[in-house]
DNA sequence: TACACTGTGAAATGTTATTTCACACACGTG
DNA sequence: CACGTGTGTGAAATAACATTTCACAGTGTA
């Protein structure tokens, strides 16, 4: 459930095809369609290691697609959020890929200020909580957004040792 | 820790105006100043029952003052957001009042999707989940941005009825 | 007086997201 | 095949949210 950049090196060549493949049986899988506009505003989600921004994305679309506009990106990028294939991250204005769309999930946030990379979870004990919290507000929960903001693992050992010398 | 709007029919007058003399006191007390545009902008802030957007505030700023512009907005935000007396709601891109700035706490807001309101609660067990799966992952810790869109227990309870007839 | 610090005025610009209308294409049905 | 319907796209404009930059005013202090 931790998105596979995020803490160890890996072949991101790989992760991004594997993830494009899996899309694609599943957007056969559910009768819906992964157009060729689609399919590249996915692929260029996941080149990202970093959630990146819809402009972000309109940029390198026009590389290859000149009539590439804001709505180009946005009706693709809604697209891809429906069908769980990438997440948005409401406190960066981001989307980052998804690496287990076949189940609907409910999923946390851990982004590292430091390399901007973020790590996806899917912990139990923050949704009980907070439905719990909601429960006792009588409040009947739609959506969760939990974005933790901090350093990751990785940077934190960098920051320590760039201290030590 | 709720807020006061949310639970109950209320003096909104009046939560406006002790939120104000509170403000006032504090930073006297820490030695900032809210200036009269901090001070009319965190007034607005609380005037608005819903959490409210710059460029509303903005509008309303320029009713009396001619000369406000986004920064101007944005700076007195910037204060009152350091200072504690105003949160910001980032899947909204809105501010809400806050109801205890004495002290620095980490809070989680319920926003009701039908009457735009939200609650603002500080749950202790939703912290700790949130800090131990971030300690999990390695992951040092400096903020954490958890909102809950659903519907509050009043604009449920009008639902409801409203299916009933 | 001179200086530094903090807050504001004003214009421009940057970034993120949506609306609107026209059109193209695939598909199923008569 | 002709024809409607639904879905996806092209293109322009606009809306919504946020920041940069530079000039200047007020306050406290050496």
């Amino acid at each position: 459930m931790i998105s596979a950049g995020a803490l160890a090196p890996h072949d991101h060549m790989h992760c991004i095809t594997d993830a494009l493949q899996r899309a694609e049986a599943l957007c056969e899988q559910r009768g819906v369609r992964l157009t060729p506009t689609r399919r590249r505003v996915l692929e260029l989600v996941w080149d990202s290691h970093a959630p990146i921004g819809a402009y972000a994305i309109l940029d390198q679309l026009k590389g290859n697609d000149r009539t590439a506009a804001p709505p180009t990106v946005y009706r693709a990028l809604d697209f891809l959020l429906e069908q769980g294939l990438i997440h948005r991250l409401e406190s960066l204005n981001a989307f980052i890929g998804c690496d287990h769309p076949e189940d609907h999930h409910i999923s946390q946030f851990l982004i590292c200020t430091e390399c901007r990379q973020a790590i996806e979870v899917a912990d139990k004990r923050i949704v009980q909580a907070a439905t719990i919290c909601a429960q006792a507000q009588g409040f009947s929960l739609s959506r969760i957004t939990l974005e933790i903001e901090g350093t990751c693992a990785r940077c934190s050992a960098r920051l320590r040792e760039a201290g030590e010398n």
